[in-house]
RNA sequence: CGCGGGAUGGAGCAGCCCGGUAGCUCGUCAGGCUCAUAACCUGAAGGUCGUAGGUUCAAAUCCUACUCCCGCAC
């Protein structure tokens, strides 16, 4: 089959690099056009644009695909199908028609629980125990098309928005040619999606970032795992010696049930604690170094019991 | 020319402003204590202080350039 490939960060290259391996030719990939981005505000091309270039796929880069040129270019490619994988742009109908077979969607959530941007963070920061990554045909509407075909997984304790997004991403890669093979073959039911328990994963922002230490354990937790190891839940703290509190990257916690003052350390060794119950931060990264474990911070900066985070 | 932080034995830090013997916590190794230990005691090894220049009697420290790392709403 003739097949376009929309994506555009790491979770989509996995699904490319997937397709590449099947006998299908991938005719066109369509990433995000490069921004300013990293440190020295210079353009860099996604993820799905590097590895794209690698194999000598052919690229485009349309800012938007709502006018016409856009859309006429993309009708023009004759495709069967388009695979869409986290394009980060909102497709209109006439390219939603253009495929012969339509427009496939990977989407890393249990639809429609979690339909939108930042699903794989959003299903930890909320504590759910089981996610999925699901294909789906698509529609005008924000992931709300019917459902194709599901691999499920669980979310451990221990598991980060990093270890749960590569996962994902490797089942996605898995399920995705056989999608396509039983597509091709008419052997697939799609499946509406439930009326229930409709969810958006909305975009996260900075007050998803900053910890509230009056809540409940379980909250933190959640919260500092699911935005680990990006963009990273922080709390302001203020070092020995010094005058301004500094921003503290906390990226992985474990659940504790001493109870404490919120915001305080009950030992020497990071139990924080909250609203309700405790968490043990077992690794971290301070304003200019890299993350490392909690016991190599301790070594050059203790902690007493008794230091308050804000 | 976007802004800011950082680089010091194996790890994490202090020292730099106010140049003058390389320091802390931990790890490693050896010995001791102990029924025993990741515990405790004693001792040892291990660093051209990111690189290249400059100033100086003397530079981790002051000046200049460079490299690499990190944060600034992916």
């Amino acid at each position: 089959m003739r097949i376009v490939f929309m994506g555009s960060p790491d979770f989509s290259v996995k699904a490319l690099e997937a397709l590449c391996e099947t006998d299908n030719e991938i005719i066109c990939v369509y990433t995000q056009p490069p921004r300013p981005a990293g440190r020295g505000k210079a353009d860099r091309p996604t993820a799905v644009h590097a590895f794209a270039d690698a194999q000598g796929l052919p690229v485009r880069t349309p800012k938007s695909l709502k006018k016409d040129p856009a859309q006429a270019e993309f009708g023009a490619l004759g495709a069967d199908l388009a695979i869409v994988v986290a394009y980060g742009l909102i497709l209109p109908q006439p390219v939603l028609d253009a495929p012969r077979l339509g427009c496939i969607n990977l989407h890393a959530s249990l639809l429609p629980r979690w339909r939108g941007a930042a699903p794989i963070q959003r299903a930890i920061m909320a504590g759910d125990r089981e996610t999925a990554v699901q294909a789906m045909v698509m529609e005008a509407g924000l992931d709300t098309g019917p459902v194709l075909a599901t691999a499920r997984t669980d979310i451990a304790s221990d598991d980060t928005a990093g270890s749960l997004h590569d996962r994902l991403a490797e089942l996605g890669a898995q399920l995705l040619p056989s999608v396509i093979e039983a597509l091709a073959g008419g052997a697939l039911q799609p499946k509406a999606q439930s009326e229930e328990g409709v969810i958006y994963a909305s975009k996260l922002g900075p007050e998803d970032q900053l910890i509230d230490w009056s809540k409940p354990a379980s909250e933190i937790d959640c919260q500092i795992r699911g935005l680990s190891p990006f963009p990273g839940a922080y709390t302001f703290w203020t070092p020995p010696g010094a005058e301004k509190p500094v921003r503290l990257k906390l990226l992985m916690s474990r659940y504790e049930e001493d109870e404490g003052a919120p915001g305080e350390a009950l030992d020497d060794q990071l139990l924080i604690g909250c609203g309700d119950g405790s968490v043990r931060i077992t690794r971290l990264q301070r304003p200019g170094k890299g993350p490392m474990d909690v016991a190599d911070f301790l070594r050059g900066t203790p902690i007493p019991a008794g230091m308050h985070f804000q």
